[in-house]
DNA sequence: GTTATTAAGTTACTTTTGGTAAGTCAAAGG
DNA sequence: CCTTTGACTTACCAAAAGTAACTTAATAAC
């Protein structure tokens, strides 16, 4: 007898596999929550904001976050460049499962970090 | 006036941070996913299920969630090996909000894909 | 009684992804 | 002129992930 596993990946059309990839990187949901908690920011807002990241990665992260319509740029032709970014109506509509992540992130890091340090030890 | 935004990062002990970033690896949310969705199951199971994972990747991926204590490792000691996984009640606890993901990546990937498509035009 | 098979991994090596620091652009201020 | 400013590029380097071969020990096949 066979078991029926459910898949997720074997066709790469696979839509749960070609969305849940783009999260797979190291600052896309990072970026959606800061945006989707703060409003509209400017590049070296976010940049500030997160900390840790480098310019050229937050810059292929928005751009991509852009592609997909999840994250609209607007471009004001002044001189330094202002640039402002914010959550479109689909990347707003993806914020409550980010965020109910981040609540159980928040609920469950001390439990996490226990378990971490028992199986180092 | 200077701008107060909600940080994630400034700090190393960012909870949020702290838990993101392991589901920033390529592929976390995916195996829990399906340990979730099929219960028990072994090594190579998880792997075919998949599909796409290699060996070392998925050892390493187990190893970490079972460090974090969201998956269960057991070993039965026979030969050839048997080694099951399956998820543990706090990796359960996380499972409505990764499956809530994936039912919105599964409800707007059309409208994504559109998107990607422009931008590339 | 060698040889192949099997599950769950390692290991060595290569490729891809991400980080670092410096450079670019054009106008305004000194 | 020289510096500053914001949002990037670019060249170079480090870290993460992919690939393919190897390991282990008992049973099965030859």
């Amino acid at each position: 007898m066979e078991k029926n596993f459910k898949k997720f990946s074997t066709s790469p059309q696979c839509p749960i596999r070609n969305v849940l990839d783009r999260f797979g990187d190291k600052w896309s949901i990072l970026v959606i929550l800061v945006l989707g908690e703060n409003g509209t920011m400017r590049f070296n807002e976010i940049n500030k904001t997160i900390g840790d990241v480098s310019q050229k990665m937050l810059t292929v992260t928005l751009r991509t976050l852009e592609a997909d319509g999840l994250v609209a740029r607007q471009v004001f032709p002044e001189i330094p460049p202002r640039v402002e970014y914010q959550l479109t109506h689909l990347g707003m509509s993806l914020m409550p499962h980010i965020t109910s992540l981040a609540s159980w992130a928040d609920q469950n890091i001390h439990q996490i970090k226990t378990s971490r340090e028992k199986f180092n030890a």
